[in-house]
DNA sequence: CGTCACATTGATCCAGCTCAAAAACCGTGG
DNA sequence: CCACGGTTTTTGAGCTGGATCAATGTGACG
């Protein structure tokens, strides 16, 4: 975890549409960027922060990948979030003071430190800034619903196959493929995300691809069939266009 | 669905240190009685709103309790959230300017309505309140994240037992009795909430009452042996200590 | 080229689902 | 006050999707 010299400005980030900045002027952007200035470089497998962890800043991933879970006291974790450029870590620590979850790199990654007292105050004085912080909040609760109603209700094969279709439109929203992608999370982290056993994950990616539906090779993933696997992932619409 | 002649203010509601004047100065809560005087009773089984509405409001629970849902397109529902006074509804619908989810009242109840658009000038210029809105979102990402651990990886029974113990706090905190006290919803509802079946839900309070955990007669429920019921609830700590 | 973490595959088991039916509860009207 | 119809809840019997346990395969890296 080293702070990176490197002076990127919100202006010519490559995920400025989905991030703060997104809906800014660029007067605004300009003094976002009073508040962006540090980075780090999160390695993979590092903590980005631990559960605990007193709240001081947002996250905003620049580049790489997240996995955020919770822990039980009796060890065992959820893991309840992937998370790709553009996003921000750490809202839910605001309440408490305290960070309730835990972040972890899931491949070498770089994120934007945001002082969040730096960014409160600013966003006291510039309301685009204001609603993009309301709208951030309000997309993850919005996400959170769709993840409940895929945990709640859905089978197996469903909830593979919706995980398969966010992350493919994630990736697209980014101006990467939507066919092929490399999952940067192991068969565990998705079982534990999905609510099933790395098992159950691994027979359906092999079923998967009997169906001809995906290709995989260990992490690397080629969608074959985006109709069948939607349809399989029924009518999760408000999922597979998420952001 | 009526408007209610009555003014209640902020200052004397009884919901007050858990609703948004939580942390504001006497001549703050002023000020946001701006924003919260229409008030609207909605009867048992009414919804507050819809998927699909145009979000406009907030909602603030003055009185009653509500189930917020989310419908697949296929028609499935999810329940999300049991919602008790003091509560805010609605914050999922701010970044499409459209509720994602529905809400519906469980028995009869009275809520404020809160333009949103108002109080988001407001907190603008009152810091207090701006940080009392991250509050609750954040709070509420928290929670999901709670929620989540016990849909992936919990069992039947201490689903149930954790959200017995939840309600249970709730309502102390309200002021009413954490050991008695009467769920306002239908099996169903709790049985949806947890990604369970109304049978398995029926078949648990039934064991539960077998064990001394719980007394139960319809939907008065009794809680025998607290101990007992939370070390069934596991070690869910942040779940039963929420508000 | 050996090691170690990750992934796949197979065999068996069981928690919770499904289907079905009976019982309790609630409002309504006679 | 009781009878009636609809809704909610309980209980029973059997089935099944996904878990568990166990073993084998694979690929990255020192």
């Amino acid at each position: 975890m080293t702070d990176s010299p490197t002076a990127v400005s919100c202006g010519n980030c490559s995920v400025r549409r989905l991030c703060l900045p997104a809906g800014l002027s660029a007067a605004d952007i300009d003094r976002l960027e009073q508040v962006t200035r540090r980075k780090k470089i999160v390695k993979a497998g590092e903590p980005l922060y631990r559960a605990g962890d007193p709240f001081a800043n947002l996250y905003a991933i620049r580049s790489g990948s997240f996995k955020t879970a919770v822990i039980a006291a009796d060890g065992d974790t959820q893991v309840t979030h992937f998370a790709l450029p553009g996003e921000l870590l750490g809202l839910d620590g605001y309440s408490d003071r305290c960070h309730p979850s835990y972040a972890e790199a899931l491949e070498d990654s770089s994120v934007c430190v945001l002082p969040f007292a730096h960014l409160e105050t600013l966003a006291q004085q510039v309301p685009a800034l204001q609603q993009q912080i309301y709208s951030i909040f309000s997309e993850e609760l919005k996400q959170e619903n769709d993840i409940l109603m895929l945990l709640g209700k859905r089978s197996a094969d469903t909830r593979l196959a919706a995980l398969l279709i966010n992350i493919s439109s994630r990736y697209a929203r980014r101006g990467y493929s939507a066919s092929q992608f490399v999952l940067s999370m192991p068969r565990t982290d998705i079982a534990n995300y999905l609510g099933l056993t790395a098992e159950t994950v691994s027979r359906l990616f092999s079923r998967f691809q009997k169906e001809k539906l995906i290709q995989a090779r260990g992490r690397v993933v080629e969608i074959l069939d985006l109709v069948g696997l939607s349809e399989l992932a029924g009518t999760h619409c408000s999922y597979d266009s998420d952001g």
